[in-house]
DNA sequence: AAATTCGTGTAAAAAATTTACAAGAATTAG
DNA sequence: CTAATTCTTGTAAATTTTTTACACGAATTT
């Protein structure tokens, strides 16, 4: 029993259930945190069925028993901690607000950690291992992003680049040489400027690595296309959790190349962090 | 029963506990997932001890019962999915260390999440609303989070910069008046350049809001610390999580404020993203 | 060295879950 | 429209699982 998705197979099951089974349904999907420290007996009464019933029901979905169905339930919930609600609204408390941007934070981590493509990444990786220049574009909340990785593979002794100003990429793409990779960065994935500049790069011979949603624009027009699908909590209009996603996808690029790199590259670290060390208080 | 920290209250209670009790804790630390599926007699025959003792150890870390115990252990461990074991390691296919990437970035926002004083973010909040400008200092992988954040205060319609070269910080702090507010991001907490900066801008009557590891001298310099601990993978020596931590402070910041706006800040979110849509592709 | 406290297991009781079965509702075929 | 069959649901019993009560042995203190 998988818990990722035991809700959304009560759900799917649905329409398969016997009435009686879907009174229990029902106040497991509205009542979950509460199921959690229920007995058997209990859930029967407040679905107003039999406990054998309870039982038929766990195993319809899918569980061995009550036990069971119970425990992935509590699985799925401390996962996914605000599961199903979590925008955040006009009366949240400083306490509640906090949390719900952790958690959907964590809940589009999970999701993206799901969805990633294990060839496409291994492929980036060998990529920029390979190149001799990486470059990373992004405009607005992605330029940030584009920073963050132009800082860490620096570190990792690639020689790379961050640039948000569209000029400046066109400039430095049309000095690319064959193999060099840039990566583009979008959250839209329809950032027209953006996707000019990977015209270029690939004119150039270099690869283009996207981190963009599935399906859109840059992804489609990428060589190597690592797609990312964050659902943003659009009454705010500002990204909030994809890009903090992108940043993760960037440390795993990031371990990927240490990986790769071996040894060696450990070192140079160590002698990077003893450098940063002067700059420090004690 | 808040399970967050259960393996943590398991290490605490350890020297409080009897010798039968701890060879319990010693096999629930090793073997946590297996433990999900047991049954008492499994798991006392699993120990070497009785039934009783088991129970005797569940009350002693603060469940009501063995049921009670197993439900908070399930929800710890799919809170924190690779639980004890997040260290890349040399063998890793790609697979392994994606998952161990997000898992520890995950593992991260929990403790973070929880550990954050909800006054002190009140206060950073209220200080930034009243500020006539704020600003974003930090170097290295905390000048991108710097940089982040300006935008999307800048979004919110405050008067936002970030600088991460200690020059133009010192000029802009002494420029400050009173009431306005920087925040300053560090990883290490000790960056002697930003604590020099910190000073000017309290000199200037400036409120520092500080984003830095507890007890750091940054956090203890600062009008408000915001105390962020997030462990790294050492062996990388790149901050991986913890910037994002940072990310995500930034993000219940912004929420706050955008919370104190008010509703006309939504009609200017959404000019914004209309005017956004016309350097996008359709 | 004796007494008392503490720790642990055995065995019995209680609680909870699951199975077996039967009664009633619904549906379909005659 | 009725009868037969199948499907649904609950009652009650059986089983499993957990918890409590108690007693014995070890350890510690006076």
């Amino acid at each position: 029993m998988k818990p990722a998705e035991l809700t959304q197979t009560i759900s799917d099951t649905l329409p398969a259930l016997r009435k009686s089974e879907r009174k229990v349904a029902d106040f497991v999907l509205k009542n979950p945190m509460q199921l959690i420290r229920m007995r058997i007996v209990d859930l029967a009464q407040e679905a107003e069925v039999s406990e054998p019933t309870v039982v038929r029901f766990c195993r319809a979905v899918g569980c061995h028993g009550f036990q069971d169905f119970k425990l992935a339930l509590a699985q799925q919930l401390a996962a996914s901690p605000s599961y199903g609600q979590i925008a955040v609204t006009e009366g949240d408390s400083t306490r509640e607000y906090t949390h719900k941007v952790f958690d959907s934070t964590i809940d589009t981590l999970l999701k993206v950690r799901e969805s990633l493509e294990i060839e496409r990444l291994d492929s980036a990786v060998a990529a920029i291992c390979t190149a001799e220049r990486v470059e990373f574009y992004g405009f607005g909340a992605s330029a940030a992003v584009a920073f963050d990785a132009q800082h860490k593979f620096f570190r990792l002794q690639i020689t790379s680049a961050a640039y948000s100003d569209p000029h400046l990429q066109n400039m430095s793409a049309t000095s690319l040489h064959s193999g060099d990779v840039v990566v583009a960065i979008s959250q839209s994935g329809r950032t027209r400027a953006l996707i000019d500049s990977m015209e270029l790069v690939k004119q150039a011979g270099g690869i283009v690595i996207a981190i963009a949603p599935s399906g859109s624009p840059i992804a489609r027009n990428a060589s190597i296309a690592i797609e990312v699908d964050a659902k943003e909590d659009i009454k705010i209009y500002t990204p909030l959790s994809s890009r903090i996603a992108h940043l993760a996808v960037i440390d795993v690029l990031a371990i990927g190349v240490a990986k790769k790199k071996g040894p060696q590259l450990q070192q140079h670290l160590q002698k990077l962090q003893e450098g940063l060390a002067s700059l420090r208080s004690p």
